[in-house]
DNA sequence: TTTTTTGATGGGAACGTTCCCATTTTGTTG
DNA sequence: CAACAAAATGGGAACGTTCCCATCAAAAAA
């Protein structure tokens, strides 16, 4: 079957010239006739030519798409941070490719091979929370393909990154926990395998060591994925002889699920528990009280990581793209104060800056 | 500079056989002898060869990508929809693009221009509020390529949809109003463009009408965009000298906006005013009181969809792809009975099926 | 006028596949 | 053992680009 595309070739024989002379005409290379070119372009216009992509890649080895794959899309969260990294990769003319995996570490694997094999330019990788073997991101490498982490990090891996300042983020809910006078803080982690996970705990262990409140083993629960989980370790918490007066989480989701367990119990938040989450998820100021969390600055994460990779793009064309140290990009969160912990009227100008 | 990846030609020579061979080994053509197949597998292993879909897609004109676009992805309503999607076009061996285009309407036709030129095999589309024109997707049609619309569609074009009883379910949410005692019921409609917009009205309409309920057309407002209108237009319904007693919006956000306003007046949900959302967002259970909405089948959505898609491209592989009445699918909606109509221990079982 | 430079064009290789056709090798049958 | 069929392989076109090199004409310099 023809093909139902219109090709350079289609051009070339209606206008009698050549296929060079109408590719020339099209990149606009500068040795070509004024009137040829006109002639071309209008025709190509009145045809509707779409340069194909494909041909063009196979042809220079360069595909001008950029792959981002992140863990799920289902939250505001990194859906936002790809419109951040699309804005710029779009601006400077790459388009993108979105691959989620469902926190699956397998997934993760095919679709980065599904990805080399498109020969993409470069890859955005949030990794899942299973991933403990990054020999995939280590295969991107040595194939020279840049690659740019965010969010989620290794530090077995020299790969540039970009993320929040977990620590920090973490020492100020938690000073903030201790401020409105609460000494009983428990603390909901996440999986180990996340670098965020254990910055956030050492932040909540430096911030309670640097407010002489002794910690409490019995008060941290590191727990994986299910939020079914999350409940059981609330109601574990809750009858403890000495129950927490505050509840530091991993996330969002979590302290929700976590307040829908204390208020069954008919507990008052925040007077009996504070609660604070982390990344300010929309469903943060909706639920009733609103929640107090750590915004994150998620379209600047993906713009940063954009611009990341494409330094590191342009250094592969200049070919001096030599194995360094690679950047590391820390943004500042900020702690928005809501109900959860600060009752209404009391929470009038309540967000501040972390310092950094 | 030479390629970064291993092609058919590198195995070939390595084996000293041709590349006619190799591919046919790596494809599965019977006839190629055994010891052979074996050796090219292997070597392919080894080498991690990956077949190049750029070459593939030129060659055979016919790339196995699949085209999804949304107008947005920050709620998890298409996020859902495409998961769907992708697992039954993955299950088939198809690959999916994911666009977005934020509801502007040059965005959408940019990615479409996009998706064509990148010679994708079938598009599933959700087309933006701003719509109206149909060009773009006539002249995706005119080229052969199968298209099927979902959630969002149009009477213009003869194009493959599955979409939900948009009627059916706005006429039992209202209902489910009327049944609780409700008689001055407000609605907040969507944009005129949509189809899903005039439906709903229309089953809002006739629920009043079964119920001899007399149709007051204060009480309904079409608005566009941004939910800073909601609230004007909630205060003013407030205002009118006989307020509603209930509301029924066109979507979750917009009837979580509308009972803040209310909340904020003093009034109570649902005694002074009872009210129900659509789509069953996320938010929609977190918010306090829980908000009664209509839930969509949104990974049924999208399997349908893929499933309409599949059976056309099919048909144009056998050539036969003639322009007969498109087919549509509808589905079932669900109301989820919560506590924005009727009071925490009445809503006990409260969920129940609108008839198709 | 002759030579040189510049501008405009055409021809063809290359990218990595598949697929058709031709050729060689192997196996079967009369 | 010839004759032929079947199996296995190779060669090369095609897909749509770009890009290098060659050609040719026209313009500028000698």
């Amino acid at each position: 079957m023809k093909s139902k595309y219109i090709s350079i070739i289609d051009i070339a024989r209606q206008l009698n010239i050549s296929k060079s002379t109408v590719s020339r005409a099209l990149t606009g290379h500068p040795n070509v006739n004024a009137e040829t070119r006109a002639a071309v372009l209008e025709l190509a216009q009145k045809l509707d030519y779409q340069r194909n992509p494909l041909a063009l890649g196979l042809a220079q080895n360069s595909t001008n798409i950029i792959g981002i794959m992140v863990p799920e899309f289902m939250s505001t969260y990194f859906p936002s941070v790809i419109i951040g990294a699309q804005e710029v990769l779009h601006a400077a003319g790459y388009n993108s490719i979105i691959c989620h995996n469902n926190e699956s570490y397998n997934a993760e694997v095919l679709n980065t091979k599904l990805l080399l094999s498109y020969h993409v330019d470069g890859i955005i990788v949030s990794h899942t929370k299973e991933t403990r073997n990054f020999d995939h991101f280590q295969m991107i490498q040595r194939r020279g393909i840049p690659l740019v982490f965010f969010n989620r990090t290794s530090d077995e891996l020299n790969v540039p990154h970009v993320v929040v300042d977990d620590y920090e983020a973490a020492f100020h809910a938690v000073e903030h926990l201790i401020k409105i006078g609460r000494r009983r803080i428990a603390h909901l982690a996440g999986p180990d395998s996340l670098i965020n996970t254990r910055l956030r705990q050492q932040g909540y262990l430096d911030a309670l060591k640097k407010h002489k409140i002794p910690i409490d083993p019995q008060l941290i629960i590191s727990y994986d994925l299910t939020l079914e989980k999350v409940r059981i370790y609330i109601k574990h918490f809750l009858d403890l002889p000495e129950p927490p007066d505050a509840l530091f989480t991993i996330n969002d989701p979590t302290a929700i699920a976590a307040m829908e367990v204390i208020k069954q119990k008919g507990l008052s938040i925040p007077k009996d528990i504070a609660v604070v989450g982390f990344s300010n998820d929309l469903s943060a100021q909706l639920v009733s009280p609103g929640l107090t969390t750590v915004a994150q600055p998620t379209f600047d994460l993906g713009r940063e990581a954009a611009r990341l990779l494409l330094q590191d793009i342009n250094a592969v064309v200049k070919n001096d793209y030599t194995i360094k140290k690679a950047p590391a990009v820390r943004l500042k969160t900020k702690l928005i104060i809501r109900e959860s912990t600060v009752p209404a009227q009391q929470a009038r100008r309540g967000t501040r800056n972390a310092k950094r």
